[in-house]
DNA sequence: AATGAATGAGTGTTCATTCAT
DNA sequence: CATGAATGAACACTCATTCAT
């Protein structure tokens, strides 16, 4: 009767036009946050009805775990490909690296909303499904990393959980920024605000983690 | 008849109940977001009249401007007297790096709705605020850096404005993702999660710019 | 392309996926009310597509009318049947207030439905079909008071359509305060409550009447 | 600042306003239910705004049982100077049944609702103080009946929680069938409806109750 | 003949703010 | 100077019903 009553969502169905509710919510969240848009604002922009949100996601909470779902589920499979590619340490890492901050850049609104709206509230269920992305993520690093212990280019002393924290709040940091960054930089577009972080911001990033890993203090 | 028309809000007069609605509004704020928060709340937990807010900060969004000026002074403060202190660079970025994850530890309520809110909806009032006290902090930063660099210490390739944000960011990373990482570091108790901050996480915030500003690629 | 269009709804065609709605109905309507049911929870008991109700009985409101048809029928034919029998006046009454309570005690869900409702809206149609019924019932209760009184057992200056309230009313005002009565009764189970009724209540009921009936004031 | 924070609610303060509202929602109500009447109905019928019933009641819910207390204090008080009359048994009996059917007749509108909504739902709260007024009602009547029984004017063998509802049954079921009893006893006006249930209805109830305390079976 | 998809209207409630006192 | 009372607007959500298939 209803679309969605799977409570797993693992296997949701995505029709046209939940993807229009989905990338339409991504937007006004990630401008808004998830409180500030209401569903009227979502149906507005998507040009749906109103009750359309309700009744395909079933509520505005659950249309927050779909989007999770939706959209994270790209950098997770991107990262798995990497662990069986064949690079030396370094490089690993620093494809990592560009991995997460392109993959992140792409969904920018959506893991903004993740980070602040998730641990703001109690939103349990949103919730699980991003502690597992970030479970499967640590693990992926933490692999990386054993993989350059073991072939001694990396220190041994590193507390690994703390690599992604340096490597994400860094991008973070930067992205919440945008307005600054952009006057102080002198960036005038979107454009060059975008090519930055992709050039120089990557880069400080990579070079930032290999002085971690690799230079004894 | 308003006790507040000044705009500037500069030398806004803080009486005690203005105070406690400060730090019931930051408390909240940090907790629920400022549109997970409402007036009702603010007043409920302060035991203030619901028309006080408006009464005495003119409006919810100017009751966040009021936050800002009120919570970031101190911290501007500490900055400039490190500046003046007679340091190794080294130890000097150290204790810039203390001082940001104290500075931000204590406040920690009102950064994550800072970056999160300021940079999310057209706060452009608010955000002045807060964007002065970011030049003036980059300044403070350029400054220990140069002369780090005068001293034949510091690489002198470094982009110094990416600097904050890998410290900030690596603090505010870790610390949004307060419940997942208190699980991954058994960090039973909140005691133990501030702990953890104040050793470990800054030592590793050292260690990491260290090798930035030191070590050559 | 609907089924049905007769407005009259005598002849009404019910298969078993109608019966079923219906008496999901009845059960729904009776703990619930007409508007506290929604046709929603009736597709969901019922296990039926939601769009069926509409499809099969027009609206909510004709389900209604429906409803008090398929429920109505037979009190009135077991009435008849006794209007033939050949009994004494008294207990002629007794069997009769039997009837009554049994009719109305296992239907006791449309009923209240039935009183309640109809009288509280101006759902004409439906009312129609009740009015018809109560017609029809007080009918053969003038009938067999007169016979009583032909007899000479009977008093002669009974307002006859004020024995149906004092009957029915008794009835339904002890089933309306369910579980008033049960606590003060101590009537722990449905069992004990229906079987409460069915001897108890119904003697209560009959010495009434009859005392009424039979001896002068 | 909520006008309304007594959970008791025995020392509600109404004012001009809530008077209103409460009226208005008696009205309704008794009209259409408790589900079938609106918030906004009831606003706009009492000319106030629709924020108004929450802001004084706290919720719909609330405002029923509100208008419980308000609506049920003055026939439990009846009741009361009823027992210190110094009356005949019999006449105490039909004063009883005077003032039952005066008392719920001004009040139809809450006590229809009252008897169908709250045994409808789990209006616990509601509930509770209904039944307490229940009880207390039931022991007048008690205290009454064993009076005329110490005098020797009544049966013995009466199940006394059964009186009540033979007295509002009766009453109760010639309401509710309303335009049934309009039509066929030629009740033109609704003033001629309200001095029949004055005259004929309440001494038809005397009657009954009257034989079936007196007479002998 | 039957139903999934969709919708506009409506629900109770909470919101930030205003204003008379 | 401070606040209780009040309000219109907005909120997330559910409703009965329609309609293309």
């Amino acid at each position: 009767m209803y679309p969605i009553r799977n409570t797993t969502m693992s296997n949701i169905e995505l029709n046209d036009k939940k993807i229009q509710i989905l990338e339409v919510a991504e937007k006004l969240f990630s401008e808004k946050g998830f409180e500030g848009t209401s569903i009227r604002d979502i149906s507005k922009h998507a040009k749906i009805n109103i009750a359309m949100v309700s009744y395909y996601f079933g509520s505005k909470e659950r249309l927050l775990e779909a989007l999770i779902l939706y959209k994270t589920s790209d950098l997770k499979l991107q990262l798995e490909n990497l662990l069986q590619e064949n690079l030396e340490p370094v490089e690993k890492v620093n494809k990592l690296i560009e991995i997460y901050v392109n993959g992140i850049c792409l969904n920018k609104g959506i893991y903004r909303v993740l980070h602040f709206e998730l641990n703001t509230k109690k939103r349990e269920k949103s919730m699980i499904a991003f502690t597992e992305l970030k479970k499967g993520n640590l693990k992926s690093v933490e692999r990386i990393i054993t993989q350059g212990q073991e072939k001694g280019v990396f220190r041994k002393d590193i507390i690994i959980p703390l690599i992604t924290p340096t490597i994400i709040g860094t991008f973070f940091h930067f992205h919440m920024n945008k307005s600054f960054f952009e006057e102080l930089l002198d960036l005038k577009t979107e454009e060059m605000f975008n090519n930055y972080i992709k050039t120089s911001l990557t880069k400080h990033i990579q070079q930032t983690i290999k002085a971690l890993l690799v230079y004894e203090n």
